[in-house]
DNA sequence: ATGTTATTGAAAATGATTATCAATATCAAT
DNA sequence: ATTGATATTGATAATCATTTTCAATAACAT
């Protein structure tokens, strides 16, 4: 993604376009992880010192705002965040072990999942109103190990 | 839910019951809505004045761990939790809005996606040995008046 | 009843995010 | 290119939910 699609974007919605928020667009348009707030502040400090974390949370709340940025609490208090690329995968599940709290990302979805997960999302967003940016899917149960040690 | 019921869950993990604990169980059994800590503290304070906040953040989190309780990150640093209730209607949805931290349940499965995550559910097994015994999909995104709101 | 130890509530600490504010930078209009 | 209105910046302080600490108390196995 360009720099400039980035800033007839902020331009078009009255926002200005500045260096700051050029040096926080390169780097969330670089990486397809999801960074907290300080991480992106701490990435950005190398190359752009003086940069404020202030004005990391200002910039993505506009990212928000403008719908372009998927926020994820981690029920920590703390979010990540990541850029919505205009395509598909970046789903996966959770396996939760309840008995000794392991957690498995699963991410080999079939073609069958994504699809119905569309269809929902879809669903949700006519019915309610909402505008779906994330999902977050978890499954709880006993792992392996913990079925064995009994 | 009697509450000789969480007396016993309480005791067979090793935790004491107590006033304060029954006050907290009684409250989260008799309501089905999504509170957050604060607001079971309020509602509490009424006929349990001396009680302390931090005590029910301990208690949920006794809660969670014994995986009787669902934690919802709002997005603002704030939680809303609810009891995990053991019959059917335990499946649904959340919309959660990340800009007003408003939650919905959404109830209305469809056909398809009761089968799907049956098959789901299946293939966790077989792939990770997991035991799979509960599920909770959210959703997250900006609500309608959230959008309108500009 | 007693002793061990988990629990309690108040107060302080933490950690993420937000508000404040004077200095500065952007950019539309000249 | 210069100007002027105003959005943005970064440092600092303030908020807000949640955790930690700790001495006093309560639960419960014996």
């Amino acid at each position: 993604m360009p720099s400039h699609k980035w800033r007839k974007r902020f331009r078009g919605s009255g926002s200005r376009w500045t260096a700051p928020r050029e040096a926080i667009l390169n780097l969330l348009s670089r990486t397809s992880k999801h960074l907290s707030a300080k991480e992106i502040y701490q990435s950005l400090f190398r190359i752009y010192p003086g940069i404020g974390l202030t004005t990391v949370y200002r910039t993505l709340d506009i990212l928000e705002k403008m719908g372009y940025l998927n926020k994820i609490p981690l029920g920590t208090g703390e979010n990540k965040y990541e850029l919505i690329t205009n395509s598909e995968e970046k789903h996966h599940h959770h396996l939760i072990c309840t008995q000794c709290g392991k957690v498995i990302d699963y991410t080999d979805f079939v073609e069958e999942e994504l699809e119905l997960i569309n269809k929902t999302e879809q669903r949700l967003k006519k019915k309610h109103g909402f505008k779906i940016t994330d999902h977050n899917f978890e499954f709880y149960g006993i792992c392996k190990e913990c079925q064995e040690r009994r």
